[in-house]
RNA sequence: CGGGGAGUAGCGCAGUUGGUAGCGCACCUGCUUUGGGAGCAGGAGGCCGCGGGUUCAAGUCCCGCCUCCCCGACCA
């Protein structure tokens, strides 16, 4: 008897697919406020293996955690030019406190660049205090318009890093080490989605910002969506802010400033790079729950073996849960931990254990195989090392074949309908109808995502358009 | 801000020519179940967005207000 579809196809309507997994793998939902979000805790618990990952990577580069206030000054926005004509028609403003107004009306900080360099102003005195690299993790505020859970949310959580730097070319050389060690390592080896790298054009670059450097990937539907990005600064926050330093000859000079970050918009990333029709498929290495142990029936001992097996698996380092909710159905429970996208499902039922195994179910490819349980453990690692795998290996075979290479604005509109597009850079500047080749591709829905080489490899900061190639693509 | 819809149980919805509130899912109790969303029986749950008006009587008709959702310009 064919049951109704747990969640809405992916084929029939992506939107309301993606809505449906937040929903019933209990991810997230709306908050009373428009755009705000309640994030539940399951969804928190994958966000906080996400922090997890990259706070290690952060630390490995050298950066230290720090906390800056949420309230901002509003004076400090309208120091840098850029800064606060990209950011003023998304800012909270508080102007009453304490039942009185304000003399000076407070923003609720939508990123730290003032905050952080004003006591960046403070801490840099002398090039004996450079590199100074910071990272906060903060819950910052955009007023959304047309929220999406995880996607586009009015508050969301984020780390974002903050770094000051002698020269030019070392604020150059260290937002590249956040893109590739922190960022695209994390992306690929424990979020299974192979990023795209490169530059951002002057239109999609961030507002006060020399460089944009992103990772980019591609969603099960073909769209693109920024995962991480990290920003060189120049000197301009430096001169807004007085951030200076005497250099080894006692010259006065302005630090060079890099910041990045990265937002529960990851959430988002993993749900619609991997999850297929019947949920979530969370990767092994960020998985909060590698395995359930899922006993089938109360009877032949299973629940005493069931516990046995996530000890042994707890044991081995494994991330295991068991499931002895036999109140409720077996195949209730089943769908359930589908939805949540647990990698590996141990089941535990009298009939295995009469016969001294269990059934060893993988959530990315959903083959079912009986394993002894003196095995039991060495199976589940197996698995989850190959399920990793398979995950990148089939995101990697989507972004291959979804990327066609073409030659003019016009063909971008066909092959972004499916994916992404690679056209050659002088394209973006070539003039027609008034408008230049990316604001054409803007005025169809498309925008362009990275500037690269033509092999893919990261440009130079200033590298000749001509000599590149733009990644165009709906996106997120 | 411009255009189009909707407000009724936790969620999704129905409610006829006005007659005092219903369905599915979820929830509670009991029994039987549990190897892919269990079945039966019983039960609980409502300021019908708010305010006014018409009427013997308003979820339904009239007026006003509020809120939310969808579509067009920015954003991780």
């Amino acid at each position: 008897m064919a049951k109704p579809d747990v969640l809405t196809p992916q084929a029939q309507d992506f939107p309301q697919w993606y809505q449906d997994v937040v929903a019933k793998a209990e991810l997230a939902e709306g908050g009373p406020v428009r755009g705000s979000m309640v994030i539940r805790p399951y969804g928190y618990a994958i966000w906080e293996r996400v922090q997890a990952e990259l706070d290690t990577r952060i630390k490995a580069a050298g950066a230290q955690n720090a906390y800056f206030p949420l309230f901002i000054p509003e004076s400090y926005f309208r120091r840098e030019a850029e800064h606060v004509e990209g950011f003023s028609p998304e800012l909270a403003v508080v102007t009453h406190g304490g039942g009185k107004k304000l003399e000076e009306p407070v923003v609720v900080r939508p990123t730290s660049e003032t905050i952080i360099g004003s006591y960046l102003a403070k801490w840099v005195q002398s090039y004996r205090d450079l590199p100074l690299a910071l990272n906060q993790w903060a819950n910052v505020v955009r007023w959304e318009l047309r929220p999406r859970l995880f996607l586009r949310t009015t508050e969301f959580l984020w780390q974002e890093g903050h770094t000051a730097h002698a020269s030019e070319q070392d604020a150059h050389l260290y937002s590249l080490r956040i893109l590739r060690d922190v960022y695209e390592d994390f992306m690929v080896n424990v979020l299974a989605v192979p990023v795209l790298v490169g530059r951002k054009t002057d239109k999609e670059r961030f507002a006060g910002a020399t460089t944009t450097w992103a990772t980019e990937g591609m969603m099960r539907d073909g769209k693109a969506l920024q995962m991480g990005t990290s920003h060189e600064l120049g000197q301009g926050f430096s001169r807004a802010f007085g951030i200076g330093f005497l250099d080894e000859e006692g010259q006065q000079r302005h630090a060079w400033l890099t910041s990045w970050g990265a937002s529960t918009r990851l959430m988002g990333a993993l749900i619609m790079a991997h999850g297929d029709d019947h949920g979530l498929r969370v990767p092994p290495r960020l998985a909060p729950v590698q395995v359930v142990v899922l006993v089938v029936k109360a009877e032949g001992g299973t629940a005493e073996a069931a516990a046995a097996v996530v000890a042994a698996l707890r044991e081995a380092g494994v991330r295991a849960e068991l499931d002895v909710r036999t109140d409720s159905s077996f195949g209730r429970r089943v769908v359930g931990w589908e939805l949540k996208g647990a990698p590996v499902r141990l089941e535990v039922g009298p009939r295995d254990l009469a016969e001294g195994s269990v059934v060893l179910c993988r959530r990315d490819s959903g083959t079912k195989v009986p394993v002894g349980l003196d095995r039991a453990v060495a199976e589940v690692r197996k698995a989850l090392d190959e399920a990793q795998g398979s995950l990148l290996e089939e995101a990697r075979r989507r972004l291959g074949a979804g990327t066609v290479e073409c030659s003019s604005v016009e063909e971008c509109q066909e092959a972004t309908l499916s994916g992404f597009a690679r056209i050659p850079g002088s394209v973006l500047a070539t003039r027609a109808d008034g408008m230049d080749g990316e604001a054409r591709l803007n005025a169809m829905g498309v925008t362009v995502r990275l500037l690269q080489r033509p092999d893919g490899s990261l440009p130079a900061a200033d590298q000749d358009l001509n000599e590149l190639v733009a990644v165009v693509a709906r996106a997120y």
